[in-house]
DNA sequence: CGGGGTTATCGAATCGATTCGACCCGGGCG
DNA sequence: CGCCCGGGTCGAATCGATTCGATAACCCCG
């Protein structure tokens, strides 16, 4: 009764004396409903259409509806269309590190995608993501970089068995629910290692510092592996580990190229650090590749934006086609069962190994 | 009656034999109540509490609706709550390019503002703006780069008198219902052609490519008017335009810098062109500052990436700040009338213009 | 002129939660 | 002993949309 009596309320002060000022409210469907004189149902199959394009609804009576809506400033609530329909046409991206080049090369592919699909992409970083997908409605959730613990298994099954779509990328789990895309980087980081071997002998290593320390298998190991199998010295000090960021790889390739005894190429984890390696290079006056030559991993567009463009090994095609995957499971969700869906990487030779300085293609102008 | 019945057909169906199968749809409230022998306002106190901080449930009774909870692995429908309460205790980022360091550091920022109130900060880029805020609710949106064509102000006071929280980036918008952050770049602009015509003359200018033909006032007109002001000549050649991205921003300053006559500094109109240009100079062979010096504006984080470190002017604290303001407005919308917000600029001195180069604080290690 | 078939519209149930007032029950007080 | 008070629960209305079945109006044809 009370919740009448507030209505009543807001009605008689709407009447009084905010009649000229903005509405408090967002107007709704009802209210538009009653200024056309029609139901809510036929507002509502104006907007949305009946069941596929045609509205159903007579051309006069569907001019009224709009001209009502449009005077009211009328939008359809989207939390309401949400809970009665069950879809939000909205595409949730969660990523594990906001400025790798990686994560913001896969977040472009799936917003052009989606937006060609009429869907909306909702990019969630770095926070509690697991709490995050309970507050965000959204048709398909894609997870970046997600842990392989036996905590993260259970919750992504909890999240596929409460009817949340997901897409995960990881280069460990199996799919359970879930699309699992896998992108093995192991060959890849063995086409690397050979690609500098073959000119190189004093090779040094630019690691995440996780991976240094822990027994499983990284990006690292190829690094060991290769080394060994040549017989070739594994130098302490030509290890150097960075802690996330760009900034850190920097100070730790300038920490490896500053020594007395410094390598003469560098095999970096990823191609921002790679993108650092060079950088430190420059400051300290070393030509690429003449003093040290560089390689990254995961042939992310930032890699042809250095100078010289960095040689990069890593999965091609592979944002678009994931973009694709994603956008397609959150329009028809179930389609398919889930799958593993897996991309070959190959070695994109850059002129940071090389002297020969491979194109670039780009637009500028320089004025007449 | 059909969709009672369309219940009872799914209740069979899931004693027959869907029973040990996933639940096909996601657990709701009443589930949760009819498990535990209570109602479902009882469960919804447990979950949210009352009215503040007491949930106003006697501890046996709240235990029965965990334990419930749990086993049928509830989490609540975001939508269906932010329908009744009119709260989505989200925040909305509408960035004009994902990959501009400056939007990325506003991201970053609200996104750690957002996390410490419990709020999960959603990030749009570049797609309709104006319709993906119909699709998505949140409590405010930030829009970052938002024209100014009177279009684009209509839209935004429509947006606002729906009800809509805004805070709008703009150096020109007025508040208008919507909070606009303010921080006018020609003040700094001029800083940092002053620095740069302390020891040069032969100036050229990397400027976005909009900006040139424009003859609205832009980043552009502080480098013409100032060159014209100390008598310079303005040579045509030393100016460059790029479109949007980075690798255009590099082939200009390419362009730029492999002319005969080129210029010993350059001015750029941000700092990721700015950016570029280190590594144009450094690709052709050219030392930064000695043989040309580089002034960006923005005072981004990727300032303090390069090497040598970027001189570049820009607000201090800004993104910290600008953080607070958004999240504030979504903690309690009408605390104050929608303001506007100002944020003076100073140059910060970095190693591309001046030979003492500054310190450098990061982490990173190398093995012992 | 009446029966069958469209077509346009409406009424009402429903999605999953929140929240208000009512109710029940036991204890303290007069 | 009876009454009042307040903590704990419940029933039911409600948020803003979608959608099913029913109804009314109309047309065509026999």
């Amino acid at each position: 009764m009370t919740q009448a009596h507030d209505d009543d309320e807001r009605d008689v002060a709407g009447e009084r004396d905010e009649r000229a000022a903005a509405p408090r409210r967002r107007p709704t469907l009802r209210m538009v409903a009653e200024l056309a004189g029609v139901s809510t149902a036929t507002v509502s199959y104006v907007f949305s259409g009946r069941n596929g394009g045609d509205s159903g609804v007579a051309e006069p009576t569907a001019k009224r509806v709009l001209e009502a809506a449009d005077q009211l400033n009328y939008r359809p609530n989207r939390a309401a269309r949400t809970i009665r329909t069950g879809r939000s046409d909205t595409v949730q991206l969660s990523l594990h590190m906001l400025s790798d080049p990686w994560s913001l090369a896969v977040a472009a592919a799936v917003n052009d995608e989606a937006n060609r699909h009429g869907l909306t992409t909702l990019i969630l970083a770095d926070g509690d993501w697991y709490a995050a997908l309970d507050r965000v409605e959204s048709d398909v959730a894609y997870l970046d970089g997600v842990g392989t613990t036996d905590e993260g298994k259970r919750k992504l099954r909890e999240l596929a068995r409460r009817g949340q779509r997901l897409v995960v990328f990881s280069e460990t789990l199996e799919p359970d629910g879930y699309d699992v895309i896998r992108s093995d980087a192991m060959p890849g980081c063995y086409l690397a290692m050979d690609h500098l071997l073959e000119r190189h002998t004093a090779i040094g290593c630019l690691v995440a510092e996780g991976a240094v320390r822990s027994p499983e298998p990284s990006r690292y190991s190829p690094y060991l592996e290769r080394m060994r199998e040549r017989g070739l010295p594994i130098v302490p000090a030509h290890t150097a580990s960075y802690a996330d960021t760009q900034a850190n790889a920097f100070t730790a390739a300038v920490a490896l190229l500053s020594q007395e005894h410094r390598p003469t190429a560098i095999y970096a984890t990823t191609d921002f650090a790679a993108i650092a390696a060079i950088n430190a290079a420059h400051m300290l006056g070393l030509r690429v590749p003449h003093d040290v030559a560089v390689v990254g991993i995961g042939n992310t567009p930032d890699a042809q934006l250095v100078a010289p463009t960095l040689t990069t090994v890593g999965p091609s095609d592979f944002y678009e086609r994931q973009a694709e995957i994603i956008v397609a499971r959150a329009l028809d969700a179930d389609a398919h069962e889930p799958q593993l869906h897996e991309f070959p990487w190959s070695l994109f030779p850059g002129g940071s190994t090389d002297l020969d300085a491979p194109p670039r293609s780009s637009r500028a102008t320089v004025l007449p």
